[in-house]
DNA sequence: GCATATTATGCCAACGTTGGCACATTTGCT
DNA sequence: AGCAAATGTGCCAACGTTGGCATAATATGC
């Protein structure tokens, strides 16, 4: 309710040192300054944020936009708002799934002008769509963008999988085969590459398309007809959700996880938390992620310079050691 | 970049035209504003909202509040984005976690002047914080605020656990055990409720404090000590974390879901769909109470009248079947 | 005591939009 | 033709904040 002018009025100064007072800048009266702050306190005087970003032209507000939520993105923007709210910024979200508006989602990011752009990369996203950031000039920064042009906070997937099949190893599983598909290629890779160091023949589980727990237990149903000496020891899942399918089917066929087969999952779902046996898992450090893109991000707004190295930033998984390996 | 001056001058008219052009309001000639929409289109005006915010001293952002992003929050920020962004609004994200800057949430709430302000409930929202959104005086609606003065959109719990009570005597279970806490009286009257009108004697399992899943599992042993006969065959869990990690417990113990014991959850979460078997539960209609949350907070905003019937709405549950029950 | 920094304060315009009001033009009616 | 109503357009002030500039008061150096 009371702006400048009422604090003023109750100091009896003017508009612009009460400015002065309350931003700090420009010289000022300690004394005059303590009366100011404390009239101020007094009448509640809350800056009109609008009036701000009218006259400075820039706003605080960071616009994220995701297709849809997902329990994935959650701890991502807890990070990615705690971060940006230190730094005096405001989260605004933008969901743009099928059911909304129909809009275009950048022009609607536009329309806000916020001071960045937080984008979590989907299939509905991907590269035409997000390649027009680089046209809006805004700063932003995109989770888990393709390999590409785009700034991106990415997980280094392929070192994840690689560090769990070595785990798998050396707790004396000697037939390691991967359920996915062959679409992801950085999964994939980092598995081969486990195999190689391990001189071992890569064993392959195909993943159904659709539904990730039916496809994990479409293949437990393929995996309980081979001959019990050729079934793997230990089974890499390409997602929680295509392993927790997996070991349901297994259950229901009377294998033992994990004395006859380990399952390792990957993204650390809550669900691996809550399955039987509870799910080995490689996790993504959100929150971390979610800091890394704020201060991306914000370094971007302050314009800071290393335009050659980009901004992208890949960082480590973390393998989760449940019961299920 | 473009404003309605530089539209003004492309279109050759004044500002004020240019406004009922864009607008549609008041008297302007069909030409005229043809003409005007398409230079607005082709400098690709947008207006600035700041300014529009400043000018019009009303502004078209929700604060959503929340102490921490939880899985079950989502969906019903998702349908509450969707209707506010339908309407015009735009969502912001406090989140209120420990980590963050330790100022006041409502201060910082107020200080970005939302249109209104949706508040998850939780133990450190309860009451003696969440009723200062009373005297703010701001538009705002609870999600699952405790019996109170509060505005807030409610599920049934009694009504849910009731019904999923009946479900598992319809089907059979001759002995049905709550597990659960003494303290939430809601879920707990729906099952005496039940029980009551199925004349027999209710049976509790005590849940421990702490870790929902860890409680889940201690109850199972308890459960497993007991003499078989007397074992009940159906449990209602408090939520699908003690309904999981009591599952757990059973598997572990070499007992039969549902052949033994059925289980139901409370929450639907994810990890119910994702268990073996799969966890039947009492969903929430998440996404239908983010909208009518939503719709409330609109009417409010609109200063619609109704004060005497306050704008609470309580939505019923669903009983998810699956195969644990 | 005077000139010159330094410190302290105030005035004013501007950001882009909006709404009141006034003016100009056209239409409809006697 | 004359007058009122309806229609079309423009001017101007204001929202609260900010930054440039000017002015006033005090301190510093000779």
């Amino acid at each position: 309710m009371a702006g400048l002018k009422e604090v003023a009025a109750a100091s009896g100064v003017s508009i612009r040192t009460v400015m002065r007072a309350l931003s700090g800048q420009g010289y000022i009266d300690s004394q005059t300054r303590e009366r100011v702050v404390t009239q101020a306190q007094r009448l509640g005087y809350r800056p009109n944020l609008a009036a701000r970003s009218l006259k400075t032209a820039r706003s605080f507000d960071i616009s994220v936009v995701a297709w849809s939520m997902d329990e994935l993105h959650i701890a991502k923007i807890a990070g990615l708002e705690q971060t940006l709210r230190h730094a005096g910024y405001a989260v605004n979200v933008l969901l743009e799934s099928a059911a909304n508006t129909g809009g275009d989602w950048l022009e609607n990011v536009l329309l806000h002008r916020p001071a960045g752009v937080a984008l979590f990369s989907s299939s509905q996203f991907h590269n035409e769509q997000a390649l027009r950031l680089l046209d809006s000039k805004l700063p932003y920064i995109v989770f888990d963008a393709p390999t590409g042009p785009l700034d991106s906070v990415r997980i280094d997937r392929q070192q994840g999988v690689y560090e769990a099949v070595l785990y798998l190893a050396a707790t004396g599983r000697r037939a390691i085969a991967y359920l996915g598909t062959q679409a992801d290629r950085s999964r994939l890779d980092g598995y081969l590459r486990a195999l190689g160091q391990l001189s071992r023949r890569p064993i392959y589980i195909e993943q159904a398309e659709g539904d990730q727990y039916a496809a994990g237990i479409a293949a437990s149903q393929r995996f309980s007809e081979l001959p019990k000496a050729k079934r793997p020891d230990a089974v890499l899942a390409y997602a929680d959700e295509v392993g927790l399918g997996f070991m349901a089917g297994l259950h229901e066929r009377g294998i033992r996880i994990p004395s006859d087969v380990a399952v390792i999952g990957f993204d650390d779902r809550r669900a691996a938390a809550l399955s039987w046996p509870r799910l080995t898992t490689v996790a993504q450090p959100s929150r971390e992620l979610g800091i890394a893109a704020a201060e991306i991000l914000l370094r971007k707004i302050k314009g800071e310079a290393e335009p050659s190295t980009g901004w992208s930033r890949t960082m480590p998984t973390k393998l989760v050691l449940r019961e299920s390996a």
